[in-house]
DNA sequence: GCCAACGTTGGC
DNA sequence: GCCAACGTTGGC
């Protein structure tokens, strides 16, 4: 059986939020936008379907943990990468030398809003990656033990 | 709006 | 391959 992995994943509620995943044809959005190598490498290389995912609101009023979901499609080229009038358009990328890629992410739940002060405040999750200073990596691996953690707080 | 931190770019 | 300049991220 195939190692479960646990992530956590940024969106601007401006751009998706948790309630505009949920009102998406089979709760289900695709990845598109990430222009990050770290960030596009974990999609491309290490997430699975049925890997959990922490849906996190980012740049907004209320940063933090806002639902549940799972990766629902193994990564593919980001469509957004062609196409031109898109912001996030990429010259240097051709469909035969894609240089973007993404997974769809699929809602298991909406939870209640877990802000990031509130998660700066357990010593338990003192080594997340996105409460160290400076840190903007927009897709972070979570420990099972963090994972478990913050489920046990909802 | 501020600004620290970080990633990318491009001249050399 | 270095590194200064620049652009972006994202909490506050």
């Amino acid at each position: 059986m195939m190692e479960m992995r646990y992530w956590l994943m940024k969106s601007e509620p401006s751009d998706v939020s948790i309630d505009d995943l949920a009102s998406m044809p089979d709760q289900t959005v695709a990845w598109y936008g990430v222009r990050n190598y770290q960030a596009r490498n974990f999609m491309r290389d290490q997430m699975r379907v049925g890997d959990r995912v922490f849906f996190y609101h980012s740049t907004c009023e209320e940063p933090g943990i806002a639902g549940i979901a799972e990766v629902s499609k193994l990564a593919y080229p980001d469509a957004t990468q062609f196409e031109p009038e898109n912001k996030y358009f990429d010259p240097k990328a051709t469909p035969e030398n894609p240089r973007w890629f993404n997974v769809d992410v699929r809602l298991i739940k909406k939870t209640r809003l877990v802000g990031i002060k509130e998660l700066r405040g357990y010593p338990e999750l003192a080594n997340m990656r996105i409460l160290q200073k400076g840190n903007r990596l927009s897709i972070t691996p979570i420990d099972p033990a963090e994972w478990d953690f913050i489920m046990g707080i909802l």
